[in-house]
DNA sequence: CGTCTATTTGAATGTACTCAAAAGCGGTGG
DNA sequence: CCACCGCTTTTGAGTACATTCAAATAGACG
């Protein structure tokens, strides 16, 4: 149940029997079929949530009704909203299964909390933080410096097992570009 | 000298007198001249810097030798290249001094060690790094999802005592433009 | 004052977009 | 098991936003 949350963490920081209960105490199992919403904007994101299967997506819907991902989640990463569950206000994104998926679930107070008792969650979550940071900046530079084409290419180098568990729509919109765009980059040659 | 980085530490946590001098005591000042390049890309970044007094920013050097700003540093905030400080591999980027500025510095054993005695900080950078990571993720939506004229006034709005401190080059490329679009965009209606 | 860089302006171009419609695919119910 | 319906993907045509290239003007610095 718990093992590929802990081996997560343990990775990074040593935890005692007693922690480790301690943690896996506080945390929730959630189930979300295909197609279903964990979020929806508006809504306050009161948990973090780490992927122990299946498949998620965060995206806002822009002013045109573009839908825009953000991040996806796949087993082992980590979702939500942060800046919902760490400001308390409503959040701007939806998160949406794309598979049938088992997510554990940390609430706010609780993992507080938790970084009181075990001061080395702190450690792990600095770490998680500094690489999903690097990732974000790098993304930035790619969609600012390279085109649709060079950013799909660059997305099938970097994600080849996930490319086939997403739909040319999903992947479009977390390139930035229409679904037609993707398309037709795909059609060229590959 | 260090009571702009200390107040930067006791926002979010608690050191004793003890704590606050082993963590001054590894720090390194230094001064930068308005040009003077802190980093060149291929070069490994031993330190994360906290700017004290002045203006930074880091950037690329694209394919087709178009500078892509990726963030600007102002007083109070922290720069570098937390990949290349990371993973102690050469950095892609340049970090260049906009205005003469003042540094703190600290080296990466070093703060790994401080991260062993003052369990604390990793909760502080923890929360740096989550602020961090929600400014990163807001970024991306909006280079996705609006136009360079949208991108502008945002940036207007959220940096506003900033932008005069920055040229229209420099902050044409912070937002993946050209120097010629803002331009015309400023002159549309201001 | 002269040089170098930054900014402005103009004209032509291109990448990705919108709108539209057809084809493909998958799931559901009869 | 097949037929239908809805959603995804493909293809086409015209368009728009921002780009490139070029040149003029303005501003900063020594």
């Amino acid at each position: 149940m718990y093992e590929r949350i802990v081996q997560n963490i343990t990775r990074h920081v040593q935890l005692t029997e007693d922690e480790i209960n301690r943690f896996t105490s506080v945390i929730r199992t959630k189930q979300v079929r295909r197609k279903q919403y964990l979020l929806q904007a508006g809504d306050v994101m009161r948990y973090e949530c780490f992927v122990t299967e299946g498949c998620l997506r965060s995206f806002y819907v822009d002013d045109n009704g573009q839908e825009r991902t953000l991040t996806f989640a796949f087993e082992d990463w980590w979702t939500g909203d942060m800046y919902s569950f760490l400001s308390g206000n409503p959040s701007r994104f939806d998160v949406e299964a794309l598979e049938d998926s088992t997510l554990l679930m940390i609430e706010r107070q609780a993992l507080e909390k938790l970084y009181d008792e075990i001061p080395q969650l702190n450690r792990h979550f600095r770490i998680l933080l500094e690489r999903a940071y690097v990732a974000m900046q790098n993304r930035i530079f790619e969609s600012m410096s390279m085109t649709a084409e060079e950013r799909y290419r660059a997305f099938q180098v970097r994600y080849p097992q996930f490319e086939q568990r997403l739909s040319l729509k999903h992947i479009a919109s977390y390139l930035g570009i229409t679904p037609e765009s993707l398309s037709r980059i795909r059609s060229n040659r590959k």
